[in-house]
DNA sequence: CGGAATTTTGAAACCTTTCAAATTGGGTGG
DNA sequence: CCACCCAATTTGAAAGGTTTCAAAATTCCG
């Protein structure tokens, strides 16, 4: 098989995914290229952004892994969410915002700052889809934590970052890299270390997925996605998924 | 002790909570009096929004209290958070935005069409901050949820709500209307209504709270919080709280 | 190669759910 | 204004899913 030109040069996955959520006209999608090639490094375990400060610039994350994540006066933890490639975070109509949560880096991250608000028509349009995605991400993740049991919970944020990992190129046939740990998991699921591993271990017994190496293999999406009761976050008419 | 002109006609809950948001013009404020004199009723159980689809315009709740909700396939539902008085709905800078939650009437709700964005400076303010409040909620949420026990999610909760109903004027000296059966309380704290029955009633006779004809009372709303380890929701700078 | 981080195991304790069934409360019609 | 009915609250006992607490086994990284 011959390689495409696709392959040898694929898409920026923050570039795919702001095209993804709205049509990006050539000049734009120019001008977010030479700002991606100009991304900061951000090295893992370093905060992008700390609750109750104020939030300079909004940031687009061009590589790498975050999380937004609230701290608890005992020194428990709970992760809100995944931050991924194309995802912006800080994102605000107010003149001196304030952060609602901590961002820190899962892993190492680049990230740099997009054309603010009101410059390119198209770009406003995917901000405020990616808002929208925003608030239908936070809305599952209280559905998963408030109704689901602990093997749910798990297929259902796989199966989520599964979605959002495709829209962006970084999920193909099923598999893609994970990097966390599945203290993090639990942290994030409202569980424990332990019981996330137990439980991990079923799914792969059930056949549901395969997990080596930091990578992921959903082996039926669909059909795991049926016996979680999942729906996509979907938030725009025909547009995404 | 006299009445003075606040005492015998007090501020609409909506104005209040949109004043404490941004200090308002007086005539943005009399045009928003005129707007909900005029709110229209939506009948306890009907639904203000539904999950899917398309927003026509955002509404303001002027009295009464609603839920955002999601069902599950097999019938469980889990309420996202709880919409009040003050509170706008479905407000998106999208020309054709789909709502990414159902929100339902708890009670006998009324409701309003506020100015469009960009007529009233300090009222954009406002719709922002009411935005980046109601985020917070969603985190403190899925924090409570993923972190807290059923006595502490329940007592956050009612520390919660008290908060918010404080800033428009619905809560004094610790007492609120809480018009929530139980079984609502357990849907949205992720629990069972024969639960949240057990630990309403350790939390009495604890001494933290007094419930009676849909009426609640917080004994000492500040050192609860400090019990469960609550910071309240705050968002911009000395503005709030 | 060696130490730290992460994953894995076991058994017991614990919080929450389940399943009924009884009791209380509120609203409505007679 | 009382009787009646449905909704909501309350109780008990047993089952169950998760957590806890250690400790061992692996893997990762400098």
């Amino acid at each position: 098989m011959i390689a495409t030109a696709r392959d040898l040069r694929p898409d920026q996955p923050a570039l795919t995914r702001l095209a993804a959520l709205a049509p990006l006209e050539a000049d734009t999608a120019a001008t977010l290229q030479v700002l991606i090639e100009r991304a900061r490094l951000v090295a893992k375990r370093r905060e992008l952004m700390s609750e109750g400060r104020p939030i300079v610039e909004p940031q687009l994350i061009v590589s790498g892994w975050a999380a937004r994540l609230r701290l608890l006066i005992d020194g428990r933890r709970q992760f809100l969410g995944f931050v991924l490639p194309g995802d912006i975070i800080g994102l605000s109509r107010h003149p001196r915002p304030i952060a609602a949560s901590t961002v820190i880096a899962l892993t190492d991250v680049t990230m740099c700052t997009p054309p603010r608000i009101g410059i390119f028509p198209e770009l406003d349009e995917a901000y405020s889809v990616g808002q929208a995605l925003d608030e239908g991400y936070a809305f599952a993740q209280i559905t998963r934590l408030g109704r689901l049991d602990a093997q749910d919970r798990i297929s259902d944020l796989l199966l989520e970052l599964h979605e959002r990992l495709s829209l962006n190129g970084m999920a193909v046939g099923g598999a893609f890299d994970l990097p966390l740990t599945q203290e993090i998991l639990a942290d994030t699921l409202g569980l424990t270390t332990v019981h996330v591993n137990r439980m991990l271990q079923m799914a792969k017994q059930n056949g549901d997925l395969t997990w080596t190496a930091g990578r992921i293999g959903l082996n039926n999406p669909s059909l795991l996605a049926r016996k979680v009761g999942r729906s996509p976050v979907k938030v725009f008419g025909n547009r995404l998924v």
